[in-house]
DNA sequence: GCCAACGTTGGC
DNA sequence: GCCAACGTTGGC
């Protein structure tokens, strides 16, 4: 069981659409890193989801309901995509503040390297996370 | 195989 | 809307 967080510009896909699709596809991956990240998730881990550009925070937690598969949206063969569904709203959605000003974050994937739209997420930083959602 | 140019992302 | 950071592309 691992943890990951993707990220998401709310205008584009935001937590209150995904919830009300009950599942969503997680395509549109053009960075090898995040597409690594992707082919590594199994199904059942848990995904932090952040609204990057508005909001700048981890508003809910999506868990991978099915492993990756080539990505719909390209014919090209190096890109893959996974299924996710939604899990719970956080209580108190995590901003990109907090987890910047807490010491326990520092090694934080999203804040070392902002630009990758899917990052690994340990469990220690999970559980400080959720912690600071109110989920402790 | 290197490196400069360019495009994209995302925080501010 | 700007700009810095970084990944990717393409010429050599």
């Amino acid at each position: 069981m691992a943890y990951w967080l993707v990220k998401s510009e709310p205008f584009k896909y935001s937590w209150t659409q995904f919830r009300k699709d009950k599942k969503t596809f997680w395509d549109g991956v053009r960075n090898y890193q995040a597409r690594n990240n992707l082919r590594d998730m199994e199904k059942g881990d848990e995904v932090f989801f952040y609204h990057s550009n508005e909001g700048l925070e981890i508003v809910g937690i999506a868990a991978v309901a099915k492993t990756h598969y080539p990505d719909p949206t390209t014919p090209d063969p190096r890109w893959v995509a996974v299924d996710l569904k939604p899990v719970k709203t956080l209580p108190k959605p995590v901003t990109l503040e907090q987890m910047k000003a807490d010491k326990r974050l520092e090694h934080l994937a999203l804040l070392r390297q902002p630009r990758l739209s899917v990052s690994p997420v340990t469990e220690k930083e999970w559980q400080v996370i959720l912690g600071l959602a109110g989920l402790g």
